[in-house]
DNA sequence: AAGTATACTAACAAAATTGTGCCTAAAGGA
DNA sequence: TCCTTTAGGCACAATTTTGTTAGTATACTT
């Protein structure tokens, strides 16, 4: 289950069982999309590339440092890129990296579970 | 792109901002599967069934407290089912619900993510 | 001259999450 | 009789995350 090739070699059987669990596919993409933003803001910028206050205003309850926090990490991590604009007022665009973009897959499954948990549990309810 | 449908029907263009995107799937999704240890533990019961004992040795860096709560949160929210055999020394098992098991999809598309991301920023450094 | 807009940063405070250590029950084995 | 096993509970501490408030720069508009 945690196969994770590293330059075309598989893990070495040596490895401890912790080393070996952290380099897990599954739970290296955690490590990346966890906190509590993370996603959302990725599933803000799968449509395109956004301005800082546009991303702020498309979540209403994320704080601007929060936004600038997640957004410099999901940087960092190759996810999400940084454009600048050398005008006045300042104008940032940021967008998803080729990494970032591969996770549309990811986003979509996230959504269609949600819609169908949702409704499972209404349903189970009502 | 934050459609959910309430029994059928959309949801209302009345709807504030706020209020809607906290209906959008992906958003409602990710408020169930945040937190450091969700996607982990389930990512672990997707094979089948396990005891606490094994999740804890799996997980090795969770505690047995955070093993506990977890547990606890994805049991509330339908995703993990909790079987208790009465017997002694106990015998717990936890397992996939249905809503559960619909994880799989997102979990191999987030194993897909995690392992080309990983070699495509191993390859930018080399 | 004052106000507006944009995209922030810094200092500090509060809250949420996570971790640690110690304790329990009950049966069986040494 | 004491130790082991399993699946936790509980109190407290540390850490991490998140939020609040105030302030910066620059040019344009009123």
């Amino acid at each position: 289950m945690c196969e994770m090739e590293i330059n075309g070699l598989k893990m070495p059987e040596s490895m401890d069982e912790k080393t070996r669990s952290q380099l897990c596919p599954v739970v290296y993409a955690v490590s990346k999309l966890g906190g509590k933003w993370k996603l959302i803001v990725v599933h803000n910028l799968i449509e395109g590339p956004k301005r800082f206050g546009e991303l702020r205003r498309a979540i209403p309850d994320i704080t601007q440092r929060m936004l600038t926090l997640t957004l410099r990490e999901l940087e960092e991590d190759g996810i999400v890129n940084r454009e600048v604009f050398e005008v006045v007022p300042p104008h940032v665009e940021y967008s998803l990296t080729e990494i970032g973009q591969g996770l549309e897959t990811v986003m979509s499954s996230l959504g269609d579970w949600g819609r169908s948990n949702f409704q499972q549990r209404r349903n189970a309810v009502a």
